[in-house]
DNA sequence: GCAATATACCTAACGCCATTAGGTATGTCA
DNA sequence: TGACATACCTAATGGCGTTAGGTATATTGC
């Protein structure tokens, strides 16, 4: 179960990331990030489709129906042109932190004793 | 320049990570980030104080005055012993996340061509 | 002497966004 | 026929960063 803070920070880049390699539905997404992420990320239907519909907004990504062969139609996204620069700047952004706490977290190097 | 979400998950990670490393106060914690960033990340004070009063009230971290050669005294915190279990769940949880966009940011394996 | 700047702390109003908790609709299986 | 999975959506609530203030001390420049 992760803080509700490291899902607000990591759904769009993730969310991006896995439509860059192709298009699909929303309630495909939700297993999708659950599988990837071996059931440690688990998103609800009420956080992502909002990001969803915000990001399309946005024109970061489009929509469109799509039927199935059973069940009912499925919205599917797909990323934008508007997207490229979006992604860089957001894995950029996520390389960063990482990097200081990556640099944090490395033990102190003790004080070289004489003896 | 980073978003307001990337910010508010990874203040605390950042903070108790730096506390653990020696106490230190507000005003200090604002340019240590700044430093061990290399400008990259800047955290306002708006931001910063709520958080280390938040934490306090949590038990995470504890505070004590401290008079300064110069200047006004300044409020010193330090991580308690209930913040060590804290840290390393934070530490999983990014780690967690940071491994799905690794894993995402691979380049997709292009189809072999038979040419 | 006095204004500007750096240090060092604090808080209130605002807006954004995840959570919680609903709702609608279709198809399958017991 | 009733339960469950699929598949979409939204409203109310609370937490938190931003913006924009405020207070106080010490130094530097005019």
């Amino acid at each position: 179960m992760l803080s509700k803070e490291l899902i607000a920070a990591s759904t769009r880049p993730i969310l991006l990331s896995i439509l860059e390699r192709g298009e699909n539905y929303g309630y495909a997404l939700l297993q999708e990030i659950e599988k990837i992420s071996a059931g440690q990320i688990v998103w609800s239907e009420g956080m992502l489709y909002p990001v969803l519909h915000r990001m399309e907004n946005e024109g970061i990504i489009e929509s469109f129906w799509q039927e199935a062969e059973k069940g009912r139609p499925r919205k599917y996204y797909k990323i934008t042109e508007k997207a490229r620069p979006i992604i860089q700047v957001e894995k950029q952004q996520w390389s960063t932190v990482n990097q200081v706490l990556k640099k944090l977290w490395k033990p102190v190097k003790p004080i070289r004793n004489s003896t």
